[in-house]
DNA sequence: CCAAAGATCGTCT
DNA sequence: GACGATCTTTGGA
């Protein structure tokens, strides 16, 4: 399962997509060479009814306009004025949801990602953590609507490796506490015991 | 090792 | 004009 995904996959219930993202691979093909990763932890923004999601009450503006339309296209923001976030937009095309990527394992091109965050260290810190999982496969807002199941797509996703055996935690969400009752919910998935993971079990 | 604070800017009110 | 789906640095124990 070494192919892209395609859009069907990306257009299913969104918590669905999320958990089936663990192990897959994020590639990344750059001017300089393909970076890629093993997708360790995923966070799963749920529409208009979330309160956490950027489309919540229907908002619908010009930096959240990509999660409106279809699934497994790239959404990408600013955050705190010096990061990128990285999401996948998915379910269908009324409701605007999307995931957020969390961290990764590195897989291939790790002399680009240091090269990428010269700062960093330990190998496993390159992609633990949306900021600097963005920093290290260098996805900017350049990338953003990027359709990743389309074969001429430097950004993509392919599946994992079918067999692979590993559980899924769930967890609460990271730096949502005013989403209220939504901030319980348990919409973050990780690989147990992964080394990449951005946060201990909560 | 851990807690605390600073950095920095697009987006929405 | 305020505030993040964050990370790094610093200072102390």
């Amino acid at each position: 399962m070494n192919e892209r995904l395609n859009k069907g996959w990306f257009a299913r219930p969104t918590l669905t997509v999320a958990k089936d993202l663990l192990g897959c691979v994020l590639v990344h093909k750059t001017p300089r060479g393909a970076i890629s990763g093993t997708i360790v932890e995923v966070e799963a923004y749920c529409g208009v009814t979330d309160r956490a999601c950027h489309t919540y009450g229907g908002r619908r503006s010009k930096r959240n306009d990509v999660m409106f339309g279809e699934a497994g296209h790239a959404y990408i923001y600013l955050i705190y004025g010096m990061y990128n976030c990285f999401n996948i937009t998915s379910d269908t095309d009324d409701h605007p949801c999307a995931i957020l990527i969390r961290a990764l394992r590195p897989l291939s091109g790790i002399d680009l990602m240091r090269a990428n965050s010269p700062k960093i260290r330990k190998e496993n810190e390159l992609c633990m953590g949306p900021g600097r999982l963005c920093r290290a496969m260098a996805i900017t807002r350049k990338e953003y609507g990027l359709p990743l199941f389309d074969p001429a797509s430097r950004l993509y996703v392919t599946g994992g490796d079918n067999v692979q055996k590993f559980q899924i935690v769930k967890s609460k969400r990271i730096g949502i506490d005013y989403a209220g009752k939504d901030a319980e919910r348990l919409w973050r998935f990780s690989i147990k015991d992964d080394r990449c993971v951005s946060h201990a079990p909560a």
